[in-house]
DNA sequence: GCAAAAGTGTTCCCTGTACACCCATGC
DNA sequence: GCATGGGTGTACAGGGAACACTTTTGC
C-alpha cells in the first residue's frame, strides 16, 4: 500500500482571554456566514501566509483585532486531525473566506491575553468581535470548543512560570480582591481572602498605591499596580 | 499586496529520551545521505500521511523503531519557520527520501521515553539508530538541535504532572540511587541522597522488593519497582 | 448599630533542607 | 581497619491553611 503524504493548509487560532468581575472570557468573532445555523461564532484565526511562521501569523491576527503590535502570546498545541474538515459547512466558509480550495487544514493554537476594556477592531472578514464567558461558549466550528477547553489548562502552566501574564488581564490599578478573583477564575477554586492578601503583600513586584476605592458601601480597598522593573529583577534571581 | 497562503508538508519529529548511569540520551537516526558532511544524524521523524493525524504519525515512527505499539508520547511544540528548509542539502535529502518536491515543511515535535536497553529496529530509510548523550549532540539538520533543547524543559513539566513517565526510563527493578540520578539528570541539579531516599519511601506507588544488589563493593542497595495500580488510584485522589 | 468587605495577627502542620550517624560489603 | 556507598533519625525554617479579630464605610 502506498500512501500519499499530507500537503495541507496551516492556520493559527487564538484563544484570547479576558477577565471581568469573577469570570474569564474569550474573544470570539462572528463569521460572515453563508446563511447558516446560529450566531456562527469562532476563534479568531487565519491561514498562515507564505513568508510567515506561525508566531507571526498569530501576531498579525491579534494586531488586527486589538491594534497591539506584539501581544504576549504562547503557542500551546497543534490540532491536526483529518476530521477537522469533515463538516461541509465549515469547509464552505473557509473556501468562501480564502477564495481557495481547502481539503485539509491543521491549526496551531495560541493563547493570548487582553484587558477586557480594550477597544476592539471589527475586521472586515468578520461581522462582530465579542467577549464570551468561557463557561457559556456557543457550539463553534471545527474543533474550536476543544481548543478553548485545552487552553485553560495551559493558562495555568503559563501563570506558574510567568505570573506577569496575570496583569495583562487586570486594569492598571487593581485591588487585592480583583487579583484574587482572577486566581479563582483561572484555577477554578476559592482562596482564603485573608491569606491571599498576605501572600500578595509579600510579592515585591506588586506596589501598593495611595489610592482607594470610592463610593463603595464598605471599607474602601486599596489599589495596587504591577511593577515590571522589580518583576524582571526577581526573575534573574531564579 | 496579495500574499499566497501557505500550503505545506507536515512532519512529526520525535525526541525519544533514554537514561543510563547518570546521563540522559536521545535516539538519533542516521540519514542515508547523499555523500555529505559528518555522520548526518537527526531526530527520527516522518511526513504525515493523508489519513493520519500527527499523533498517529508519531506512534507509527516510534513503532517502527522500537516495536512498541503505542508508546507514551506528548506533543510539545510545532516548528513552523520558513527558514527550516533554507539548507539545500536538507531539502535534497527530503526529496530523495520522500520522492517528492518539498518547498516548505513544518514539523510537530513530540517527546517520548524508552528504556535504553530496548532492542531497536534499523528502519530501511536509515543507516543506523543510536543513543546519543543529550549534552554531546552533533550538529543536526533543520532545527533539530533547537527541538531537543526545548524538549528538555518540556520533560520537566511532564514529570511534574505525570511522574509515571520516569519509570519508562528505568529498568523494571531499580535502586533509589538510580531514581535519584534520573531526577538529577532531568532537573540538572543535585539532590541530597538521604532526603531523597525518605521522600521515595513515602511514595506509596514505589514498592520495595526483597532483592538486593549483588557483587558490589559496598552495602547492597535494595531494589524497588513501580506499581501502576497504586499509582492510578493515587491519581484519582488529586 | 448593623451589614459588608478590607485588612492584620496567630497558630498549626506539612514539606523541604541540612546534616549527624549507623550499616553492610569488598579489599 | 578502611573506603564506599546504602539507609535512618533529628532538627530547623518557610509556606500554606484555618481562623479570630479589627477597621472602614454606607445605610
Amino acid at each position: 500500500m502506498h500512501l500519499a503524504f499530507m500537503k495541507t493548509y496551516v492556520s493559527v487560532d487564538c484563544v484570547v482571554f479576558g477577565f471581568n468581575k469573577n469570570q474569564l472570557y474569550t474573544l470570539l468573532v462572528q463569521r460572515n456566514s453563508l446563511g447558516s445555523r446560529g450566531k456562527d461564532l469562532k476563534l479568531p484565526g487565519s491561514l498562515i501566509y507564505q513568508p510567515e511562521d506561525a508566531d507571526e501569523a498569530a501576531y498579525r491576527v491579534l494586531n488586527e483585532l486589538t491594534g497591539i503590535r506584539k501581544m504576549t502570546l504562547r503557542q500551546f498545541k497543534s490540532f491536526t486531525s483529518p476530521k477537522r474538515t469533515s463538516d461541509t459547512e465549515d469547509v464552505n466558509w473557509l473556501e468562501f473566506a480564502y477564495h481557495d480550495k481547502i481539503e485539509r487544514l491543521i491549526t496551531v493554537a495560541y493563547i493570548s491575553l487582553c484587558k477586557i476594556t480594550r477597544k476592539l477592531n471589527v475586521v472586515s472578514k468578520y461581522k462582530t468581535v465579542e467577549w464570551c464567558p468561557i463557561d457559556h461558549l456557543p457550539k463553534m466550528p471545527f474543533d474550536h470548543n476543544q481548543i478553548v477547553e485545552e487552553s485553560l489548562k495551559e493558562v495555568r502552566n503559563w501563570v506558574e512560570t510567568e505570573p506577569v501574564i496575570l496583569f495583562e488581564l487586570l486594569p492598571t490599578k487593581f485591588t487585592a480582591t480583583e487579583l484574587r478573583l482572577l486566581y479563582e477564575a483561572i484555577y477554578n477554586r476559592k482562596y482564603d481572602a485573608r491569606n491571599f492578601h498576605k501572600k500578595m503583600v509579600q510579592m515585591e513586584y506588586i506596589l501598593p498605591l495611595d489610592e482607594y476605592q470610592e463610593n463603595v458601601k464598605h471599607r474602601a480597598a486599596r489599589y495596587y499596580k504591577f511593577d515590571r522593573v522589580t518583576y524582571n529583577k526577581r526573575k534573574i534571581g531564579i
